[in-house]
DNA sequence: CTTTATTTAGACAGATCTGTCGGTTACCCT
DNA sequence: AGGGTAACCGACAGATCTGTCTAAATAAAG
C-alpha cells in the first residue's frame, strides 16, 4: 500500500504471511485484526472476504506452519538412508530452526497455551501432535529395536524438551543435547551404528 | 458473596487464588479482571485496593506458583540422600504433578508463549528457569561425573521434555519415559547406583 | 468492452477489557 | 465511642477488538 507497486502477490495471501509473522511472534490473543490488516497493508473487507473471521485465519496459520515443518523435517530425514541418521536428522534439522534469529518456539504449543479446549488451535494442535508421533513412530519402526513404540515415545520427549528448553532459555545448543542423548537412546535400544555411507545429498 | 457467611480469607487472598485457577486453566490474555474479581467473590474495587493492576496480580500468580512448586520439588529430592535418587526424585514429582486431573503444562511456558519481551510474564520465567537450572546443576554437581555442567543441561531437556509432551498429549507417563532416560544419561555419566538404604520417606 | 471478482476506505455496531471514582458499609483497635 | 482500614457496589471513561456494511475503485476474464 505504501507505494503504488504493484500488487504482490493476491491480498488473501499477504494476511496469511502477515498472520503468520504476528500470530508466531506475539501470540493469537495479543494480535488483533487491525494489526494484521496494518501489516499486510490491506484493508479490513479484504479479510472478510478471503476468510470467514479471525478463527479461519489463525486455522490457516497453523496449518500452513504445520505444512512447511514437515516439510522441512522430511528433506532432512530423506537426506540420509540409515534408520538410525535418519532419526538423528530430526535432531539436527531442529538446529536450524533454533538457529533462526526470529525463533520463539513450537506454534502449537504456544497456541495451546492460550487456547480453549476446542477452539481451533486445539484442533490444529491435535492434528499437529499426530503427525509429530508418526513421524518418530515410523522411525523407530524402520530401526531394529525391541520396543519402538517406546523408542518412539521417548524420542518425541527428547524433541518436545529441545523445542522448549530452546525457547525458554534461547538456547539453540539444546538441539545437539538432544542429539547426543538421542545417540545413547538408541545405543541403548540396539540401533546399529552407520555401516557404510549414508551420507546422501 | 453467595451467602453472608462470614468472609473466608481477605480479599486479597481471594484474588490470588481465583486468578491462580483462571489464569492456569485459561490463559492470562483470555481472562479479564471481569472473570476474575467474579470468580473470587470480590469487587472491582478490592481489586484495585489490593494491587496495582493486573501486572501485578500476574506477577503474583507466577510468583506463588514458582514457590509451591519449588517447595513441592524440594520437598521430593529431601526425601532422598543418594544423588541419583535426588535427581530422580525430580521426575517422580513431575509424575504427582502430570497426574492431577487440571494439569495443563508449565505455568511459566504457557506465560511466555502470549508474553511480550519485557512483561512481568517473562520476567518471572527468567528468574523460573535460573531456578530450574541451578537445581539441576546443584544436583548434577553432587554426583560424581565428569562434566555436571553438561549433564544438567541434559536433565533439563528432559525435564522440559515431560513438561511439554504431558501437556500436549495428555499423557502423564512421559514423567516415567523422563525418568527412564534419565537412568540412561545418569550411568552413562558414571553416576553410581543406589548403594544402601535412601528410600527414606 | 462488459461483466464479474477482488480490493479499497472508512464508518459503525456491539462486545469486552482495564482502570477510576464516589459514596457506603463493615470491621478492628484503642 | 471513635477513627482508620478494608471491602463493597455500581457507574463510568477510554481503549480495543471482532465483525458488518456501504459505496466506489480496480483487476481479471469473457
Amino acid at each position: 500500500m505504501t507505494k503504488p507497486e504493484q500488487r504482490r502477490r493476491t491480498a488473501k495471501h499477504r494476511l496469511l504471511q502477515a498472520a503468520d509473522e504476528l500470530f508466531y511472534n506475539e501470540g493469537i490473543h495479543t494480535v488483533g485484526i487491525d494489526r494484521v490488516i496494518a501489516h499486510a497493508g490491506v484493508a479490513k473487507g479484504s479479510l472478510y472476504y478471503s476468510f470467514t473471521g479471525k478463527d479461519e485465519l489463525v486455522h490457516e496459520y497453523l496449518t500452513h506452519r504445520h505444512g512447511k515443518w514437515a516439510e522441512r523435517v522430511t528433506a532432512g530425514i530423506e537426506a540420509h538412508t540409515d534408520p538410525r541418521a535418519r532419526i538423528l536428522a530430526v535432531y539436527d534439522v531442529l538446529g536450524t530452526l533454533f538457529a533462526q534469529p526470529d525463533y520463539r518456539g513450537c506454534a502449537f504449543m504456544n497456541a495451546t497455551a492460550e487456547a480453549a479446549p476446542d477452539s481451533v488451535e486445539a484442533q490444529a494442535a491435535t492434528t499437529f501432535r499426530a503427525w509429530v508421533h508418526k513421524l518418530f513412530l515410523d522411525l523407530a519402526t524402520d530401526g531394529d529395536t525391541d520396543d519402538p513404540k517406546q523408542l518412539a515415545e521417548t524420542l518425541v520427549l527428547l524433541y518436545d524438551g529441545a523445542v522448549a528448553t530452546a525457547q525458554m532459555d534461547k538456547a539453540p545448543e539444546a538441539a545437539r543435547t538432544a542429539r547426543r542423548t538421542a545417540e545413547l537412546v538408541l545405543d541403548n535400544a540396539g540401533m546399529p551404528h552407520v555401516k557404510a555411507g549414508a551420507k546422501a545429498l
